[in-house]
Parts: structure tokens; sequence; C-alpha cells
DNA sequence: AAATAATTTAACCAAACAGTCAAAGATATG
DNA sequence: CATATCTTTGACTGTTTGGTTAAATTATTT
């Protein structure tokens, strides 16, 4: 693969992604891509045959950055708060730099579930839960945390987290009406959310 | 206005309302939204001009319905942990009901703030939040919750309750892998998440 | 430098789309 | 029952869309 030719496919890819995350597949338009790269559409069309093959490679490639930021919590030497701690500091601060991936993201899995599967088998998350089980199992226990408790813990998690991204149209609008900064909420929440949760896991 | 009448454009509002929740704006089809009311479309563009009337009308009835569901958290004969309880129960009881809205609002919003400008001027969103304050101001002095804390617990009592149903594609499909019944783990919820959020407000 | 292969383009196509229109059917009004 | 008004339809239009094609340009190999 030539040096021009790769440039040529990483620019379509890069405004493929900035277009599909702005407009979604349904809004997003073939010629639009093309424009934002600086090419015409014939030529997309020559790299990525259709719009389908075009917008699942760029789905990919997202679903897989997002779930990257959840490895470094399978590191066995911390304690079950510190990865409470660190993993909102880590992803929090990644959604801030990608901030419109969250709503793109949940609307396109619940528009096609068979997308999501796919990614899920490759990930392997039952997995990685069962690690994360053996290895905090006596923390578990001193937190009275019973396995079907679990299910409701982590969908608490990831929703500290993600939510205000995925609302953030509404939110941040009602804030500015109390006079709240966006920016520095999601600041705050960093941490606010790490101890909401351990608080909340304590009797 | 006759009884047919009524009868065609009730007809016509529901399909649009199941059409556009599922498909969203950009993917719903005026002709599937009149062979869903089983009618031409001719007629459906009789009745509402077009296309972003129609969605506008049916947006403006769903953002409705969902606030409304939040009145009762105003009466003043309730302690702030009988809100909490109250919120989540009726909360998720509606959105069982009504499982795909969180995700169609949140992503229509996103895609166009101007709407939810609109809606949240007519709510006064701000005048709610200062009765609230009013109702609890020594139970907020009890438990610490300082202003700056208020979006945070806002967002994230919100956040418990909406984000499973708006990210219910990965989270059902998760379930699966581990034996667990969407429908059983959202019973559970609206208890876990009322104890939840009140464990992580007491200090 | 000639031949071959890869890249890029302008012009085009068929299907899908929101929206229109004239006229037919139904319903109410005098 | 005749006239006016409201409702419904089938056939149509102009535009936008994803996708194609044949030919031109550029790069690579021999």
């Amino acid at each position: 693969m030539s040096d021009q030719e790769k440039q040529t496919e990483e620019k379509i890819f890069e405004s493929a992604t900035e277009v599909f995350v702005e407009k979604g597949m349904d809004g997003a338009r073939m010629q639009d891509i093309a424009d934002h790269a600086g090419i015409n559409k014939a030529l997309l069309h020559y790299y990525y045959r259709t719009k389908d093959k075009l917008f699942d490679a760029v789905f990919e490639k997202i679903a897989e950055k997002m779930f990257r930021k959840f490895a470094p919590v399978l590191d066995a030497n911390y304690t079950l708060e510190e990865k409470i701690r660190f993993f909102f500091r880590e992803h929090i601060s990644f959604l801030q730099r990608n901030s419109r991936l969250p709503s793109f993201f949940l609307n396109e899995i619940n528009r096609n579930p068979e997308r999501i599967r796919k990614l899920i088998r490759k990930a392997d998350i039952d997995q990685l839960w069962h690690t994360l089980e053996a290895q905090h199992r006596d923390e578990f226990r001193k937190y009275n945390i019973t396995p079907e408790m679990i299910p409701q813990i982590m969908t608490s998690i990831a929703a500290m987290s993600v939510f205000p991204f995925a609302a953030r149209g509404i939110i941040e609008t009602v804030f500015e009406k109390m006079g709240v900064k966006f920016d520095d909420y999601l600041e705050q929440r960093k941490e606010f959310a790490a101890e909401f949760v351990i608080r909340a896991l304590k009797k």
C-alpha cells in the first residue's frame, strides 16, 4: 500500500468517522463524506464499496477504542476502590475528548442490535467479568455484594460515567438556565462519581 | 372535527409515533407511516403538511409525557428519601412500558439541540428546582449537600433510571451471555437504584 | 521508455424520497 | 335534491441518494 493511498484512505476514514458520529448512519451522506475528505464520490466508493461497509469499519473502530478504556480495570494490583476511582477518571477524560461518541454509539446499537453481538463475542465480556469477580472476592464479601447485585452495580457505574454525555443536549441546556458550566461539571464529576459509587457500596 | 376525521388523525399520529421512535427522524419514511396507518401518502400530507411538522408534533407530545412523570416529585408531603423511592418506582415503570423512548429522545435532542430549548422554556425547569430546594433545605443540610453538588446528584438520579433503557441494546446482549434476564433486572432496579442513591447521599 | 497496474475523475443511472395535484367520494347544508 | 365543503385517492414531479462506468491520469514494474 503506497503512502499516497494510505493517506487518502486515512483521510476518508477520518472524514467518515466525523460525519457518521455527527449525523448518524441514516443522516450521513456519502457526498458529505467525500466533500469532507476533499475527494469525489466515486473515489469514496473505490475505497469502501458501499455505505454499509464504510459504516461498519468506522463503527468497529470506535467500539474497539471505547472498550479498550476498560482494560486497565483488570489490573490485579489495584483494590476495588482504586479501580473505581481510576475508571471514572480515565473514562470521563476519554469521553471529554470524544463527547459525541456515547450518543452515537448507543443509538446505532439500539437501531441495529445485531451489530453489538459481533463485538461482544469478540471482546469476551463475560470472561472479563469472571476475572474481576475472582480478583475481588474478599472485597465483595466485605461489602456484602451478592452475585445478583453485580448487574445492578455494573450498569450503575456505566450510567454514572456515560449518561452525562448521552444526555448532553438536555443537561447542557438545563445547566445554562441554572448558571452551571458543563465543562466544570465534568471535571467535578470524575471525583464525585467515584465517591458516590463507593459510598453507595458501603453498608 | 368529525369522529371520522379524529379517528384518522389519531391513527396517523399513533403510527407516526411508532415509526419515528423506532427508526428516528432520518430513518423514518412517510410512506412507512402512511402504510402503518392504512392510508396513502397524500392523505398524510393533508393532515400534517410536512415531515418536519409531523415529527415536531410527535416529539413534543412524547416530551410532555416524559416530563409529566417528574411532577409528583414536587409534592411537599414526602421526605427526600420517600421522593427518591417514589421517583424510581414510577419512572422505571413508565419506561418499562415505553422502553424505546429514552434512546429516541436523547438522540434526537443531541442531533438538534434547538428542539429542547423550546421545551425547557415551557417547562420552567429551573423554577422546578428552586421549589425542590425550598422543600428540603433541612434535609440537604443534614446530608451535607451543598449547592455545587446539586447538578451532580440530579444527573446521577436521572442516569440510574434512564441509562439502562438508553443502553438497552448493549446491556441486554451482555446479560444474555451472563444468563441474566433484562426484565428481572428492571424489576429489581426500582428498589436497588433508590437504595443505592440514598446510601450514596449519606455521610 | 514501454507496458502494466493502481488511482482519480466527470458524467451518468436507477431507485427512493418528500411533496403536489386534479379529480373522485363522502358528508354536511340550504 | 342540489350545492358547497371536507376527505381520500392514484398518478405524478422534482430532487436527492447510493452506486456505476468508462476514460483519463498517475505510479510501478520490466
